[in-house]
DNA sequence: GATGAATGAGGCTTCATTCAT
DNA sequence: TATGAATGAAGCCTCATTCAT
């Protein structure tokens, strides 16, 4: 669904900014809160009471910290994506070739997918479901920049013949439907084992991009 | 999301018993007005009215036919999905080895999805957004079988050799999520043009399978 | 609940007056629906639908004969408590003294109920159920002119000195609700055995209107 | 209907745990507008919206002090016979012959239905004609240990000889249905002057069980 | 900092009734 | 004689949001 998230931009938000340490806690709370809401009853049925109720707080609370549910909504997926984006970044970080990168991005991503799998689950079903007041979905909002990472490491494997060369655009898209398999595995069972998936994919990906030896 | 359908059990009720003529075209009518929803809406907000709105009917009429949204989101699904099973069977049938197997399994597929798109894409949104009135999601119910076809396709080509060993449930969700890639690109962009990705995604996914000479 | 109907005014439409043959039945038919609908599923949810179910019809021929539900449950009713009213009437005709005459009554009158029972307990939840269009309840409709006969039975018979004088209003409606207490018991117990109260009621009754010798 | 209720059970959730001022004001308010809407314009047409606006607030206020209409009306009916219950259970207190115990409760019951008709009249209406979602009518729950008292007095009163041997449930039924002819009367017509009827019931049912010297 | 109270908009469904055939 | 089609009104309920405290 969404690959990676180089260069996040600031949330609309100042970040963190004058927060006060209650503040920022129970906002972390909410949002964990809104995670297991959407995990357990789903997206269309996650109101804010029943948000509210798993965090132990009133209703009208969850406003007075996110002044909309639409806000808290945005944060969780802001948030999630962000950590998403933070590890794959950090795991090319230093790394040269393009294939070394792809390696260790595919495998952060993964490895972040299986640890964080409650969160993405959750950001995904709502990047999925809500629109906007004005009716746009959040994927169109959320998404181009965060494949700009993967698709910068393929151009370069390109340009360099490690990878076989093909257009761009698809290549970075169906690399990035390769490794969102893992989110719809555990978007259909929250506790599958990812192993088998995390050994095979990455070869799989490589054979499909010309890589021989693999 | 959802690749074939072998054998598509018959729906629930007898397939069109007994419908007047009036009554299937309104059934019809009624389906696509829901597909244009979910469409330009989402599955969120299409509720009876907007639906009604655009098939120019009263809400009421929606259930006079229908009996319930979800029988009416149901029956769009079951129908979206059973024509696409059939395209991806009729296309593979009386061809022998795995490798033309997979190639006319693949190529109908993406054939059906760029067609057939407005539909698919609501039908998806539903799958993953609906869930019963005990919280089940639909694609828990809908799936298993629907990956039957490619299953056996890509079983018998790695026992015959023509593909490489792999855990077959591996194989057969990888191969899925690169051709449900057209899927997710009619989805952000309904215009899409398929003929980048329907040219290049089978190379890319026999390469991926380990046929060399591709 | 309502202990007898003497002199039954005439129905509202003439009673049989160029009714055709397929008609009468259907009506029959119609009204023996609505009796088991009633029974079935209480009168709050005996729909138009439903009871067109029960007669195997379409709904919209029950108003083809009735004009409307209210009609039909009116008609219900109307029948209902006719052929009870008729019962007790006869059952007395051509009886002397006051105590062989409530004697007959109550026996016919329990008779009636326990034989008659299912269209009896619908009528009596329509009765107290069903309001016209203006809100006012049936029972404030059919009720008095119903208990006219119980009434002079009684008034004779304190004339005359067999029963204990008291208000006549008083006797009469004690006396009505000894005997409804087999329109309770049906409803709440459609097979109950009436067997014990109509070997208890009437001596209870004659002893509580001081006719000492029972 | 109903004419006791020995040792009630406690309401399902605890009483008035945890309930602000204003919240146990707002449901008292609510039912009595309950009872006022049933009585005016009867079961069948008591909508939320009617009750509401005798209640002079918001419908979806209703729900938000009772979940539902159908908790409501059973927290009225609850409420109603509860009282009614209490009312003889105290009168009896203390009391010990039957023939003394009978009386007590008699009166009690006819003075608390004069002194609090509104109220029984709605209760009444409400457990006739509601039915709860699976068709169950609420006099098959509600009823059975309501009478335990009324038939534990007349068992006793025919062990020691006061009252005249018969079977207890034809007894204990019949005393019932004399006991509400009070409310058939305050049914029919609120205002109804119970005076003669509360005169005359009580040696009208003494003598119907054989007490002689009434 | 947090909440209980209250609401209005909107959602799904039921239903008696009308009408053309 | 009978019905399938269609509807509008109304019913119950959910929910995000506002506000006074």
């Amino acid at each position: 669904m969404c690959s990676d998230a180089t260069e996040r931009r600031a949330p609309s938000k100042a970040p963190t900014a004058g927060r006060s340490f209650i503040e920022t806690a129970r906002r972390r709370q909410l949002i964990d809160a809104a995670v297991a809401t959407v995990n357990e009853i789903g997206y269309h049925r996650a109101s804010l009471a029943e948000i509210a109720k798993r965090a132990n707080i009133a209703k009208s609370a969850v406003v007075y910290y996110f002044a909309s549910k639409e806000a808290l909504l945005l944060e969780l997926v802001e948030t999630v994506f962000a950590a998403l984006g933070e590890a794959v970044l950090t795991s090319v970080d230093g790394v040269e070739s393009p294939a070394a990168r792809l390696r260790a991005y595919a495998e952060a991503y993964l490895a972040h997918v299986d640890a964080d799998r409650h969160a993405i689950v959750a950001a995904v079903e709502i990047v999925i479901s809500h629109r906007t007041a004005d009716g746009t979905p959040l994927y169109l909002i959320e998404d181009d920049q965060d494949t700009a990472l993967l698709r910068s490491i393929l151009a370069a494997g390109m340009e360099d013949g490690t990878f076989r060369t093909m257009p761009i655009g698809v290549a970075t898209g169906l690399a990035e439907s390769v490794l969102d398999r893992a989110i719809t595995l555990v978007q259909r069972a929250p506790q599958s084992d990812l192993g088998e998936l995390r050994a095979h994919a990455l070869p799989f990906l490589f054979r499909a991009l010309g890589v021989a030896h693999v």
